[in-house]
DNA sequence: TCCGTTAGTTCCGGACTTATGAACTATTGA
DNA sequence: TCAATAGTTCATAAGTCCGGAACTAACGGA
C-alpha cells in the first residue's frame, strides 16, 4: 500500500490548520481523535454524526486532516489507526489548537442552551 | 448605498472565523485593522502586501471578513472605514483570535529566520 | 447641474475545490 | 482462492474563488 503522506511539523502552516478545522465535520473528527485513548479508525466515523457521511467523503476529510498536519494515520491490519499530532503542534503553535477546540465547545454549548441568556427559556 | 451586512455577534460562527482567517491575505488585512488606531479604508490595502491585489478581489476579502463577523465597515464620505470586532469576539470566544494571530506571528518569525534553529545559518 | 475623480461593488468567465457514487486496491480470514 | 471489510482513487457535478470590465456612490469643482 502506498504509504500515507504526513508533512514535517516544520511544514505545517497556520492557514492549513485553520482551513482544515473550518469544517464542522473535520473538527468533530479531529476532536474525537484528540480525546480518544485508543486511536480510532476512519470507519468508526461513518455513522457517528447526525448525518451519514459517505466513506469517500470521509476519506477526503481524513486526507485533509493528515495533510494539514493535524493527525497521523497508520495502517494496522485492515484498519487505519488515527492519532492526533496535538503535541507537536502545541510545541510549534502554543495555544492554537486548545483555543479553537474551546471556541467550538462554547459555540456548541450556546447552541444547546440558546434560551437562558436571551429569553426566559423557550 | 445598500447598507453593509454585519451578522449579530450571536450568529458569528467558529467555522466562519477560521475559514475567513485561513487566507493569508485576509489575516494580514484583519491584523492591520485590529492594530490600527484610525480605521483604515479598503483601498489602503491595494499596494500594501508583496503583491498588488486587484480591488475586486480586495472587495471580496472585505466582504468575507465582514460576513464572518470579524470586522465592521462604515461608510465615511468616499471611504469605507474598517474597524475590528475583536472585543465582541473575545467576549464570545475568549482567546481564539489572539491564539490565531499569535500562531501566524510565530510562523512568520520562523520563515524569516529559517536557519537558526536547524542549521548553523545559511 | 454636469463633469471628473476616487472608493467600492457587482457581474461574469475561467480556474480551482469539494462532495459523492462507482470502481478499485489492500488486508484478513475461512 | 473466495468473500468480506477498510480505505483510496476516479469521474463528474456543484460550489467557491480570482480578477478584469463595467457599474454605482460620494464628493469637488466650475
Amino acid at each position: 500500500m502506498k504509504p500515507l503522506f504526513h508533512p514535517s511539523i516544520d511544514d505545517v502552516s497556520v492557514a492549513g490548520i485553520l482551513h482544515a478545522l473550518s469544517d464542522p465535520v473535520r473538527v468533530q473528527i479531529f476532536a474525537k481523535i484528540a480525546c480518544a485513548k485508543a486511536a480510532p479508525s476512519c470507519s468508526s466515523f461513518l455513522h457517528s454524526g447526525e448525518r451519514e457521511i459517505p466513506k469517500s467523503t470521509l476519506s477526503q476529510h481524513f486526507k485533509a486532516l493528515r495533510e494539514a498536519g493535524l493527525i497521523r494515520g497508520e495502517r494496522s491490519g485492515l484498519e487505519l489507526k488515527n492519532t492526533s499530532r496535538c503535541g507537536e503542534i502545541e510545541q510549534r503553535f502554543p495555544g492554537l489548537i486548545p483555543a479553537i477546540i474551546n471556541a467550538y465547545r462554547i459555540e456548541q454549548a450556546a447552541k444547546e442552551a440558546p434560551a437562558r441568556d436571551r429569553r426566559p427559556a423557550a
